[in-house]
RNA sequence: GGUGGAGUCGCCUAGUGGCCGAGGGCGCACGCCUCGAAAGCGUGUGAUGGGGCAACUCAUCCGUGGGUUCAAAUCCCACCUCCACCGCCA
């Protein structure tokens, strides 16, 4: 949720920031005319409700004949009263309705445009030069008796997957690396729920333009996490926090429905319903997240050093933000099969979005409370698995193993088993 | 799933229609005292929103949402959460 404070001081920036994620700039005459109205109807509130509290008073010390005439001026007064508040109530719920589908301000610097409009700041690596043709990653998972996807749609369906054998182990062995790498660097490990109430998922922004991507429990009212993002953030909800930064860093399970993703990346596990994922997550003062988003930059583009992964960094362009992020950058891996760059991270600076509506503060010098900023950012997922395979095969299909990765897989090579 | 009990300020607690416009204690901050500290004493102590350059001021908030009443922490209804016990189950 945006400041609406700060939308009267300088309505123009949210207009720029709607023009640059090419969304509509109306909403920001909606707002305000809105706010106008329902200040003026609280203002009338408040002053009925002031004269009704005094009112009350002489009352409970009138006597006889003089107490029934205050009676009937104060049940009228109290008829007024209620009427201001059903109305100063109304617009109140129309303006948050309002503000709610309002998407966060986008950062000065962020690229204008939609999705083909990211800027490449930076490639690291050099793609492998194959003297054999390379295997796509499922072939190579198949015959390495780490990935079975018939049996994962025999089970589940369509996008899910078994990890078997040393695929299974591979997966461990990533996220055990990215929850290490985390824990050294001060995060605190954390294993979040994956079922969350509503106003978790409203919270973090998930239930506006990509409401169709989640998965939910109607029985139950609950909804199955895309990522450990939405508990990390709604983890200190209604709080008042000190010492920030505070990091986490979270291990679980995410779900995505992937509606209208029919025909893409249908083979192997590049697209699945189901995947684990260690996220990093940083709560701290809006003053500092800039540098903030930077260092979780930096820290996914160390455990892609670990992995021996060539990739890319990229700067997302405004229409391509999603609602709660104000500036994202993705990490790319390549992928030889495809001859292209795929998404392996992505770190998002939310500014104070997620916190405004998750209602997580901090004192600032002057002992205010204040909005927090919240940032999250990718350290590992089964996604990787993808990368890995296909970037380290070797031309008998074994796959080598990264040196960081060894210790957890108490081997060099991957080798292909029989069937 | 069933039955019973409970939810008040950071924590503990008082409060059974108007004296609550929420009292007390703990904690915390500041001050006095002291060479310094402890103890003691004094003062202060929340959130959200509106108005104001500001000191300040007004309104809302006693788990949540409705209702009764001129007036609700207090009465009524529903829900949520926690605790205890019972049943069922991985």
């Amino acid at each position: 949720m945006i400041d609406l404070r700060a939308l009267r001081n300088d309505p123009d920036r949210l207009r720029a920031s709607q023009r640059a994620r090419g969304e509509d700039e109306a909403v920001v005459d909606e707002l305000l005319g809105l706010d106008e109205r329902r200040r003026s109807a609280l203002s009338t509130f408040e002053s009925l409700r002031a004269e009704q509290k005094s009112f009350g008073k002489s009352v409970s010390k009138a006597q006889g004949e003089e107490r029934q005439k205050l009676l009937d001026r104060a049940k009228e007064l109290a008829q007024q009263v209620k009427e201001a508040d059903a109305e100063a109530q109304r617009l109140d719920q129309e303006l948050q309705a309002l503000l709610l589908t309002v998407p966060n301000l986008v950062e000065e610097g962020a690229p204008e445009g939609g999705e083909e409009d990211y800027v490449v700041l930076e490639e690291v690596g050099t793609p492998p030069a194959f003297d054999f043709e390379p295997k796509d990653h499922l072939e190579l998972g198949e015959r390495l008796g780490a990935i079975d996807m018939e049996r994962g749609a025999k089970v589940s369906g369509a996008r899910f997957f078994f990890l078997t054998g040393v695929g299974a182990q591979l997966q461990m062995a990533l996220l055990n690396l990215a929850m290490e790498q985390a824990i050294e660097a001060g995060f605190t490990p954390m294993i979040p729920p994956v079922l969350v109430k509503p106003e978790s998922m409203e919270g973090t922004g998930f239930l506006g333009a990509h409401a169709s991507e989640v998965y939910r429990l109607p029985e139950d009212d609950l909804y199955l996490v895309g990522t450990s993002e939405v508990p990390l953030a709604a983890y200190h909800r209604d709080e008042i926090i000190g010492a920030l930064p505070r990091r986490y860093v979270g291990w679980s399970s995410c779900f995505r429905r992937e509606a209208g993703s029919y025909g893409k990346d249908t083979r192997g596990i590049i697209r699945v319903h189901q995947f684990d994922k260690v996220e990093m997550f940083s709560y701290c003062d809006p003053e500092d997240a800039h540098e903030e988003h930077l260092r979780l930059l930096n820290w996914e583009k160390q455990m892609l050093a670990k992995v021996e992964l060539p990739y890319r960094v990229i700067d997302v362009a405004a229409g391509d933000l999603g609602t709660s992020a104000a500036r994202k950058y993705d990490c790319e891996a390549w992928v030889p099969t495809q001859s292209r760059y795929r998404e392996l991270t992505s770190t998002s600076n939310c500014t104070e979005f997620q916190a405004r509506r998750l209602s997580v503060r901090f004192r600032d010098d002057e002992g205010r409370t204040r909005p927090v900023a919240t940032l999250n950012g990718t350290l590992a997922t089964t996604r990787w698995i993808v990368a890995i395979l296909e970037n380290h095969q070797q031309a008998d299909g074994s796959v080598r193993v990264p040196e960081a990765l060894r210790k957890y897989l108490g081997r060099e090579v991957l080798e292909p088993v029989a069937r």
